[in-house]
RNA sequence: GGGGGGAUGUCCGAGUGGUUAAAGGAGCUUGGCUGUAAACCAAGUCGCUAUGCGUACGCAGGUUCGAAUCCUGCUCCCCCCA
């Protein structure tokens, strides 16, 4: 039973022979995920806990993902603090089905219910709403380690936030769920449902947490707002590169998560270069395919390790004009920041014609006509025109 | 309600009238080394067809030859007491 695997992987999973005990229940179990709406793309990190939702509908259980539409709309109105950012209904909306679509290819559509909160928590009269804080207090709430850790070092915390384990809670409520699975950051918050349910004549949940991943920087948990992570729909060049971009100290993290599947005795080659190799070309493959896994490989090893050009360059038309400034062609064609930016890298060497560096920023025609363009190790244009 | 402290570039954080586009650190970028990475070395890190110009130290005004630095009002944040 794929359950186990689960099982396995969890960091903690309480009560102790809580789960057990749901799964004699001998019926489809609830299993409980929540949704930050606010950042949909779908990261290697959270695809893992993902497949582990996955795992649980191998067995016959039901997935229930909550969007938290209602949490992200109330936001923080001072827009000074560290507080999720308001955004727009139909932004919310759109991040939605776009989240969806991506956490398809990991869960069975037909055994997932996904529901927004804003479905029930919307619904709620004051009076509710205290009756429902009034099953937490504040001494726990501060036990939390980032609000303890937040409030020793002044940064604002906002009633508002102090409600969100609570709201959270409340939705294991609402879908009456069975277990309520999430990362190890979000333990207080799941145990903040086993606190709430029976309040509700409800069964409290079960709490299982999984290890957090860590991003491609090595240090810290890999995030979208970090930029430190890895999207499901990156293209395979990109994914490929961005796994290889790892410290060595995450390898052994990654693998274990990531790619040892169902081998977890499988040993993995030891040298550090082959062993992040084969990382990658699993992570690829399990995204792209063997085909994607290759054209990652074959694009990495020509473009970051022999240091060429790739193979399919896209081509960009020369603009009017003799001779050719070129911070205006970075900007427009390459993607650089700013013409400040591309001057800076142009003097230190970094924008390259037909492998020389660039010698100015304004450069003749007939040098540029046809030449290819390079800026850093991994931006390339051909010139047309 | 009373009292005190604070808001500086991506982040942290110096700077209390005059080369201050603003020390230092982190992060990031580029180049070098290399086994991808890390470590290490060097440079850069507001914008602008640019040996100059424009913006910039919470917001809006003011004083001054000159302000991140002084004054006034406002907004936001933190702490203590109630």
């Amino acid at each position: 039973m794929s359950v186990e695997n689960a099982k396995q992987q969890a960091v903690d999973i309480l009560p102790e022979g809580g789960l057990e005990q749901k799964l004699k229940l001998g019926r489809p179990l609830r299993v409980k995920l929540g949704v930050d709406p606010t950042s949909p793309d779908v990261h290697l990190g959270f695809a893992y806990v993902l497949e582990r939702l996955a795992d649980f509908q191998k067995a016959g259980h039901t997935v229930v993902l909550i969007v938290g539409d209602y949490t992200a709309r109330i936001g923080d109105p001072s827009g000074l603090s560290k507080e999720r950012p308001i955004l727009e209904d139909a932004v919310l909306d759109e991040n939605s089905k776009y989240f969806a679509e991506q956490a398809f290819r990991i869960l069975d559509r037909e055994q997932t219910e996904v529901r927004q909160n804003g479905e029930w928590l919307g619904k709620l009269t004051y009076a509710d709403t205290v009756r429902l804080a009034r099953t937490m207090t504040v001494a726990r709430l501060l036990e939390r380690d980032d609000f303890a850790k937040r409030f020793s070092a002044h940064v604002p915390i906002s009633l508002s936030e102090l409600l969100y384990p609570v709201m959270q809670a409340y939705d294991s409520v609402a879908i009456e769920a069975d277990i309520e699975i999430g990362g190890t950051d979000q333990r207080f918050n799941l145990l903040a449902g086993r606190d709430v349910m029976p309040q509700y004549g409800l069964e409290p949940q079960v709490v299982m947490t999984f290890p957090l991943l860590v991003g491609t920087d090595g240090e810290l948990k890999m995030s979208k707002s970090r930029g430190n992570y890895i999207g499901i729909t990156e293209p395979p060049a990109e994914m490929f590169g961005k796994v290889m971009s790892i410290p060595d100290k995450a390898l052994e993290q990654w693998w274990t998560m990531l790619a040892q599947g169902s081998h977890p005795d499988e040993s993995h080659p030891e040298d550090p270069m082959e062993w992040k190799l084969e990382l990658a070309r699993r992570i690829t493959a399990r995204w792209h395919g063997e085909e994607g896994a290759r054209e990652g490989e074959a694009h990495f090893t020509r473009v970051v390790r022999q240091g060429e050009a790739p193979e399919d360059v896209p081509e960009l038309p020369l603009p009017a004009g003799d001779p050719v400034h070129l911070p205006a062609l970075l900007v427009d064609g390459l993607g650089v920041a700013s013409t400040s930016e591309a001057r800076r890298l142009i003097q230190q060497g970094g924008v390259k014609v037909n492998g020389e560096p660039a010698a100015s920023v304004d450069l003749p025609r007939v040098a540029l006509a046809g030449a290819l363009l390079q800026v850093g190790k991994r931006k390339f244009a051909r010139l047309t025109g």
